[in-house]
DNA sequence: ATATGTGCAAAGGGTTTGCAGATAT
DNA sequence: ATATCTGCAAACCCTTTGCACATAT
């Protein structure tokens, strides 16, 4: 599956690569620090630069998307379709939201409104969660 | 008037601040470099660390935003109602839509699959604009 | 066999910090 | 008069880079 999709981006298939695609899957919206130490744990010898790295080269094939939220740094997510990013001001969760007509309709009001071509979208909603609100 | 804002915020007015704010009010979605570098032009002995430390201070008591784009150093606007960025990936323009109706709705409906309570949004639609589409 | 990738250490760049002198209230 | 702010320089990140060795194809 990962091998598969590293391939289709003429990028080889190292254990590395496959380990922070595991990590990124697993975890989602996870820090570069968090894949370092994470990934320490089974593979000690693992280099931070070589994670900088891979993250650039992932991106630019368009394997993972680098979220930026309001007073955090970068997070890594694998590439999806466009979503919103549901933010937990209280506990930090995120979430992943698909309501992709809410996004079209969206899109299609700015398109009317201002003649853009609108191709992509980075949307966040910071409040509280649900378990944190009680 | 940006005096009566700093003063609301408890921060003195001080003709560093508000050139930052000037510059901000003027120019929009301005990056770090291109405050300092303007404001150098009539204030030359402004320090970079000067400019650090107030936009986090004016962030703090929400007189400005930061604002987070994919692939670009953060800017900085002025607080205002929760707006859309639009952005040209080709020029770079920024400009700011205000479909508060559309936001709202975008909100409810995350309200209500998730049960978040909503209190701000990052929002940013990413596109070609009239003028380089044509 | 060859191009690519990895790990290391050094370099680079942006941001933060501490402090002494200056300024706003 | 006092708390706050500014400018400078140093410190402190985080990220990138160059290179020699290792690995995937």
């Amino acid at each position: 599956m990962f091998e598969q999709i590293l391939k289709n981006g003429n990028l080889k298939v190292t254990p590395q690569r496959m380990a922070i695609l595991q990590e990124i899957n697993t975890k989602g919206h996870i820090s570069i620090d968090e894949i370092y130490e994470n990934i320490k744990k089974n593979h000690p010898s693992m280099s931070l630069a070589t994670i900088y790295k891979n993250l650039t080269s992932m991106q630019e094939v368009k394997i993972i998307d680098e979220v930026k939220l309001p007073n955090q740094k970068p997070r890594y997510e694998l590439t999806k379709r466009p979503h919103i990013h549901l933010v937990c001001e209280r506990c930090g969760m995120i979430k992943d939201i698909h309501l992709e007509e809410a996004i079209d309709n969206l899109k299609q009001s700015c398109e009317k409104e201002t003649g853009y071509k609108i191709q992509d979208s980075s949307i966040a909603l910071l409040g509280i969660c649900k378990e944190c609100e009680s």
